[in-house]
DNA sequence: GTCTATACGCCGATAGAC
DNA sequence: GTCTATCGGCGTATAGAC
C-alpha cells in the first residue's frame, strides 16, 4: 500500500507545503526576519532551488498566502450569509469563525491580525479593504437598514464591533489572555454585539 | 539675535534630529524597509557617520525610540491619575491624550499601534506589559473594586475598552476614518466606557 | 565631528550540471 | 526537479583622513 514511510509527512505536495512552512515562519518571525533559506530549512530541503521553481520572489510566496487566506476568509463569509437570514446571527458566525481559526490555525489569525501585511506587500490591498471585509460591511449596513443596528456610520459601526473582537483575539494569541479562547469568546461577542445592537 | 538663519531649523540638535527622522520613516515604511543611508538623507548629511556616532545600530536607533514614548507616556498617565479622582475621568483623560496624539503626531501612534514593535526589538517588553500600560491594568484594576467599571478580568476589560479606541485610532491613521479625529472620539468612548461600565 | 573609503556578511536571485 | 556554484547588491558597521 504505501510506497516507503517517509521520514514524516512533510510530502503534503510541493507547493503547499512551501506556502504552509512559509506561513508558520512569518507568523512566527516576522516576513522581514524569515530568509529562504529558513524556508528551506523548514521544508527539509538542501537548497531554496525547490521554493524558486515554484516563486519568483520571496514577496510573491507572502503574496499568494496573503489571497488565498483572504479568498478562504470570502468563501466562508458567503457561506454564512448564504446560511442565515439575520444580521445578527451572520455575525455572531463570523466571530466564531475567528475564533475557532484563533483555535486551530494561529499563524493565519497572527498573519492577518498582527503583521504589517502593507509593510511587506505594498501593492496588495489593505485587509480592510479586501473583498471578505467589504462584505463584513455590506452586511453591517444591511443589520443598520433592518433595524438591527443603531444608524451610524458602518466604519464606525465596524471600528466598535470588530476592535472589541480583534483586540480580544490579538491577546489571546499573544499570549496576554492566557486561557482557551473559548473562555472569552462568550465576552467578546456579548460586549461587542451590544456596542453597536439598536437600544 | 540670530546667528544666520540656517537652510531650514533642521538643527534640532544631533541625536534628537535622528530620532526625530527616524521615527518619520519607521512609521511611514516601516522598520525593515528604512536603512540607515535613508535616515542620512532624511537629516541631509552626506554619509551615516553623524548616525554611528550616536548609535551603535539602527535596533539602539528603535529602541531608544520605544522607550522614549513609553516613557512620555507613563508621565502623561501618572499627570492624569493625580489630576483626576475618578476611574471614569481618568480615562476619559487618557482617551482624549491618544487622539490629540494621533492628530498632532501620528508617527508616534503609527508606531506603536500599527508597527509591529517585537519584529525588531525582540528584547524590548511588548507594548501590552510597557509601565505605562500596566498602570492602566490598575486604574482598570480600581475601577472595578470602586464599582465604577462592571466585574471581569482587568484585561478582558482592557480588550473590550481599548479594542474599540484602537481600533478607531488605527483607522483615522490609515485613512479609513477620513473625518477630523474629533469627529470620532465621542463615539468611540461613548461605545468603549459603555461597554465596561457598571449597568 | 563630519566625510572617505572600505570591509564584511547575508540574502535574494540565476544559470548550469546532475 | 533538485543540487552546485556564483553573481550582484545592499545594508551595516569600522577605520582612518580632513
Amino acid at each position: 500500500m504505501e510506497k516507503e514511510v517517509v521520514e514524516q509527512d512533510n510530502k503534503t505536495e510541493g507547493k503547499d507545503e512551501i506556502l504552509v512552512a512559509a506561513l508558520k515562519l512569518f507568523a512566527e518571525k516576522g516576513y522581514f526576519n524569515t530568509s529562504l533559506s529558513d524556508i528551506k530549512d523548514q521544508i527539509g530541503a538542501k537548497t531554496t532551488s525547490p521554493i524558486s521553481r515554484h516563486f519568483k520572489t520571496k514577496q510573491a510566496i507572502a503574496s499568494e498566502l496573503y489571497n488565498s487566506i483572504l479568498d478562504n476568509l470570502n468563501i466562508s463569509i458567503d457561506d454564512i450569509r448564504r446560511r442565515n437570514k439575520k444580521v445578527v446571527d451572520q455575525l455572531r458566525e463570523i466571530v466564531d469563525l475567528m475564533f475557532t481559526l484563533t483555535e486551530e490555525a494561529p499563524e493565519i489569525m497572527r498573519f492577518l491580525l498582527i503583521l504589517n501585511t502593507s509593510e511587506f506587500l505594498p501593492e496588495e490591498k489593505p485587509i480592510h479593504e479586501s473583498k471578505p471585509f467589504q462584505k463584513i460591511q455590506r452586511i453591517i449596513q444591511a443589520g443598520v437598514k433592518s433595524g438591527e443596528i443603531r444608524a451610524s456610520e458602518p466604519p464606525v459601526i465596524f471600528s466598535q464591533f470588530f476592535g472589541i473582537i480583534f483586540q480580544t483575539l490579538v491577546m489571546i494569541i499573544t499570549g496576554t489572555l492566557n486561557k482557551k479562547s473559548d473562555s472569552y469568546q462568550a465576552s467578546a461577542w456579548v460586549s461587542a454585539w451590544n456596542s453597536i445592537a439598536k437600544v
